[in-house]
This record gives C-alpha cells, structure tokens and sequence, in this order.
DNA sequence: CATTGTTATGAAAGCGCTTTCATGCTGGTT
DNA sequence: AACCAGCATGAAAGCGCTTTCATAACAATG
C-alpha cells in the first residue's frame, strides 16, 4: 500500500499539497492538481482511513444500533440506510443491542468507542434521558420512536394512527367488542399502538372493559396465551387487533383450534405486514409502514446533521392499511 | 476524551505502560497495574481506536460483505455473527453487493479501503480466482459456498445434501415425476441442490426429463411462471421440488388456481425453511439449515485466522428436512 | 520602483496510540 | 564482593494523515 508522501514524491510536491488535492476544498492549481492525481493513479494511492481519522478527528462511520438485530422488519430497514449512507462514502458499523435496555447502553458505549461521527439509534429500552444526553456528546437519529425534547431527530412512524386505523377498521365492519393484544407495554410503540386502540373506540363511543386489553410479548405464542386469557376471563369480542403480525398469528391459531372461524366468527387484524402475511390463508388484514423511506429518511437526517449534506423532509410516516381477508361483518 | 497519556501522568508511569496494562499481553507489576487500572477508571478513559489501529496497524474490525443484504436468513445470520465477533471486541463493518457482481466487487473495494483486518463474504457473483486472490490479500472467510481451493476457508451448508434429502422425501412417498424448479443457476447453491435432485432421480432410476427442471429466480412469482411452465410443457408430475420457499409458495398459489390440492393432487417441498413456512396452511415441508451454527463457525473461523484465535470446528454443515403438511404420498 | 495584497505551496507540528530499544533494578550465582 | 540473567519500565521513534503557519511568487496599486 502506498502512502500520501509517495504520492507527494512522484508527483514532486509536498504532502500538504496531496491532502490539498484530496479534500477538494482548498484551491489547488490546475496543473499540480494534474500532476497529483495521475501519481495517485500511478500508484493505485488508497487514503489510509486511521491515519485521516485520527489527523481529522472524524471517523467517515456512522454506527447504527439495534435493540434486536433478528426484529421483523431490521433487513429491510438496514439495506435502505446502508444504501444511502454509502452512497456518500460513510461506512456502517453494525451492533445489536440484543433486546436488553443495559445491553442497548453496552452497545452505544461500544460504538462511541470506536468514534463513530453519528448514531442511528433503535433504542427500545434505553430511556429518553439517556438518548438526550447522547445527543449532547454527537450527531444521533432515532429511529421509530419518537423522544419529544429531540422531535427533529426522530424519525418514526406514526404508531397511533397505525392503532387507530386497525381499530377503525374493525368498527367499521361492526364489530362493537374488541380485544386488543398489546405487545410489551414498556415498549413506546405497543403504548402507541394501544393509544390509537383507546381513541378509536372512545371516538366510537365503545367501552374498553379492561379484560379486553391484554399485554403480549410480541411472539407467536404470547398471541396464542393472550386468546387464552380472554376465554379465561370470560370475555366475549367479535374481533381483536394485534400489537404485532406475530401474535396475530399466534392468537388465530389457538382460536382455531377453540373452534372459531375467522374472519367468520371472529375477526383479527395484524400489525406490521411481515413478509408473510399475504401468504397467509386468508390473507392476513394488516397495518403497513413505509420502513424503507423511514430508513431513507433517517439516513438523509443524520448525514445532515453530521456532515452538513443538506436534506428536507418528513420526519414522521404514517402507516396504512392493507386490507386481506381476516376481517369480515360482524354477525348478528 | 481523555488519552493515554493522562492516565500516564496521573498513575505516574509512562504511556508505554499504560499501553501494556492494556494489551495485557506483557507482563507488569501487580501494583502497577492497579495504579493504572484505577487511573483509568478515574478518567472514565476509552482509547482512540484510530490512534490505536494506526500504530498497530490493525483495525480491530472485520468487514461483512453480504451479497443481498435482504436475503432470506442474512437476519438470523447477522445477529450470531455480530454477537460473536463483539465478544472479542472485533467490530462489524456491514456492506452490501446488492445482488450484483460489479457492485460486489465494488463494496470488497470499500471495505478493503476501511482497511478491516479480515473479511466474511457472502458472495453470489464474484469468481472463484477473484475469491481467491483476495484471500492473499487478508484472512477471509466465504459464507455458504465452496471455492475449492479455499475449503479450509468456506463455511458452507450442503446444499447437494439438501436437494438430495428433499427429492429423497418425494420418492419415498412414492412419486416418480417429480419436477424441480431451481434459483438462478449462476448461483452456487442453486446448483448444489439441483444436483442433490438429479443424484436422488438417478439413485432412484428415475430419468429426468430436462421438461422437469425449469430454472426459476426465487421470488414468488417466479415460482407461478414456472408452474405455468410445466403446464405449457405439457409436464404430468405429481410433486416438484423448489429451490427456495418463495418459490414452492408461488407455484402453490399458482398450483391451486389450476384447481391442484395441494398435497392431494400434487406434492410441494420448499427450501429454506423461512419464518413463514409453518405459518402456511398446509404447512410448508421444507429444508432447515442451521443458519446461526454456520455463522458462529464462520465468526470463530475468521477470528482465527485474523487474530489467532484458536477454534476447530466443522465448516460444512448439513440440512434437514421438516416435514409439515405440503407432501403426501401418490395418490394412483 | 517600492509597497501591499493575494494565492498556491511547503515545513512542520501534531493526532493518540504501539513498539523497539535501552536502562535500571532485583536476586541468584560464583 | 563481583557478576549476570531476568524483568519491569521509560524514552522515543514512528504509523499516515490534516492543518496551521510561514513563505515564495506574483499581480495590482500608488
């Protein structure tokens, strides 16, 4: 590998100059600028990454950590932001966070460490005190979650509207008593997603019995021990929605082995639109985020906000419906 | 930041020290090191892994390079690779080819260029001789695929073993046209297990009509148009074995609309063994690989070669079949 | 022609570590 | 008492860049 002074001398002027020519932003005379660059041709001339971090004190990497690297929809979501970082020569450095809030403050020690300019952040457990103050040391997006006091630095989906879509849905096939599987309550998006349920049913004018609430896990077999938990409590819906696509699943399992029918007897409406879910018989109804612009979103941010690259636009998505065939009339 | 020579001065030794007390390979004085250690502590101190990789050398760091970084199982195999490689402090630099052999090469660039100390390829579209001269260059391990003269180095499932299996399982229960519909041939692993089928076909003295394989390309609908294939072929078979789970969902979709049960009037069998196959009704019947062994061994093989860090273990890993509900014996 | 301002370039000082080499100290050996 | 091996430590030289500061070259001005 060849360093800049080789380049500098083949070239015949001093490595100031190669720098000069390297970073583009100081004039440099047409000529030795030429001259530079073919010797940097010559000698097939790669910048050593260290070298320019520790002279520059910017590492060109942004670290990105996830609270559960293997989580539904992290591929989809880290294929746009690797895209897009890249197209502007930043590197990503990956770390999972491995669903635990201090395994979550491990990791961004980890990548503070490794100096990283910015941060993508999926944090689930860290608390919002802590993400602020992070936000003090560098550049930090956040991604799906919404921290009030750093509102321009979170990218995220609307979760309520998502809730209250699913719900609005449902009631606007009649169904009237609607169970709600949440997923883990200290997760900001299962609250959010239940918010949007309350508001649906409260503008409807429907009761939230609190046995119709129940709070999952997120898995297939939380959705299946939640419809347990209903008929343990005796209560008697037409339809529930699902915190994620996962218990959904889970909880039409077990209603079908109870004997019920869906959409016939019951209705269940999922949340995420996993790959899966139209592969589903019937076709799981579901909500449907735009993860990709979110992740493109939350890409253009940080690189605005590290490396001054410009960008406008939205910080918040809103999620949608696909309608499939889990949601039917309601009976009478 | 606070650097090494702050925790020199304030343990009164020299930055050489330090250095040693953290590298813990040379040997120091108990009390030294206790000075140190708390000097450290003191000063909440974290080195500069720029300064360090610099003067080492060495990044500390391994690049992942993933053909498609929203492949199939690139999740599941991320989350073991990240989670070893961070247990011994190595970092995870992630790119992706997106599913292109010039792109590809151009992402090895870039990571060569971030100067990691050793590579994990997932590469579909580079050559074996590419392959191989990058392995002069730096300690690499290929992740599920064989380059031959690389084999201490290709962490890989057996995938003939697996078409083999999956055939097997068809004959077994009796059929004998059995059609195949394979990946993108120019991919190693859809050829491996399309000559799994072929040796389980002439094991069985089956002949295979080359109107029994059609060369697909692993999204759903390309399994639908290879069913529509076989029936502008005029191909009577009574069970077809698919080259990913994409594909066998496609063809059943496609399947059923020609009216076919499934597995009534036709037998179907996936491989991969995707989230999704047991959600499917039927489910799938399909083949497993065990995904995180493989990364786990890739990650141990890898920082073996880089960092000398011991490991024996096996690098070929062989699959197996789940049978769920899409095969059924032939019906006569 | 002397003076000033402008601009491209070079010299050199770091950035924060690792590593070699030299040194001083210990305790065991003769 | 003299000697040496063995060992912990310090001094200092880089690693390959960026960046500040000084300077040479030149054009423009009075």
């Amino acid at each position: 590998m060849s360093t800049i002074r080789e380049v500098a001398e083949l070239a015949g002027v001093s490595q100031a100059t190669v720098s000069r020519v390297m970073s583009g932003e100081v004039p440099v005379t047409e000529s030795t600028r030429q001259r530079v660059e073919s010797a940097m041709q010559a000698l097939d001339y790669a910048p050593n990454a260290f070298a320019r971090s520790l002279a520059s004190n910017r590492s060109q990497g942004v670290g990105l950590m996830i609270s559960h690297l293997g989580g539904p929809f992290m591929g989809r979501m880290m294929v746009t932001l690797e895209d897009r970082l890249r197209a502007y020569d930043k590197s990503l450095l990956v770390a999972s966070g491995r669903s635990d809030p201090e395994r979550e403050r491990e990791t961004v020690r980890f990548l503070l460490a490794r100096r990283c300019d910015g941060m993508l952040l999926h944090a689930d457990g860290m608390g919002d005190d802590e993400l602020a103050a992070l936000a003090e040391r560098l550049p930090v997006v956040i991604l799906n979650r919404l921290v009030p006091r750093l509102a321009e630095q979170c990218v995220h989906i609307d979760n309520v509207a998502g809730g209250y879509q699913a719900t609005r849905h449902l009631i606007g096939h009649g169904h009237r008593a609607i169970a709600c599987i949440t997923g883990p309550l200290w997760k900001q998006d299962a609250t959010q997603r239940l918010m949007g349920y309350r508001r649906a049913m409260a503008e409807a004018h429907l009761a939230v019995d609190s046995d119709c609430v129940i709070e999952g896990d997120s898995t297939e077999a939380g959705g299946r021990r939640a419809v347990d938990r209903l008929e343990a409590r005796g209560v008697a819906c037409t339809a529930v929605v699902a915190g994620n696509d996962e218990m959904a699943v889970g909880a039409m399992a077990r209603l079908r082995e109870l004997g019920r029918r869906i959409p016939g007897d019951i209705s269940v409406i999922g949340y995420d639109d996993e790959a899966y879910a139209h592969h589903l018989t019937p076709g799981l109804t579901t909500i449907h985020a735009p993860i990709e612009e979110m992740a493109e979103a939350a890409a253009a941010r940080l690189l605005e906000l590290t490396y001054e690259l410009p960008w406008q636009g939205p910080l918040v998505f809103r999620p949608w419906l696909v309608e499939r065939g889990t949601v039917a009339g309601r009976r009478d």
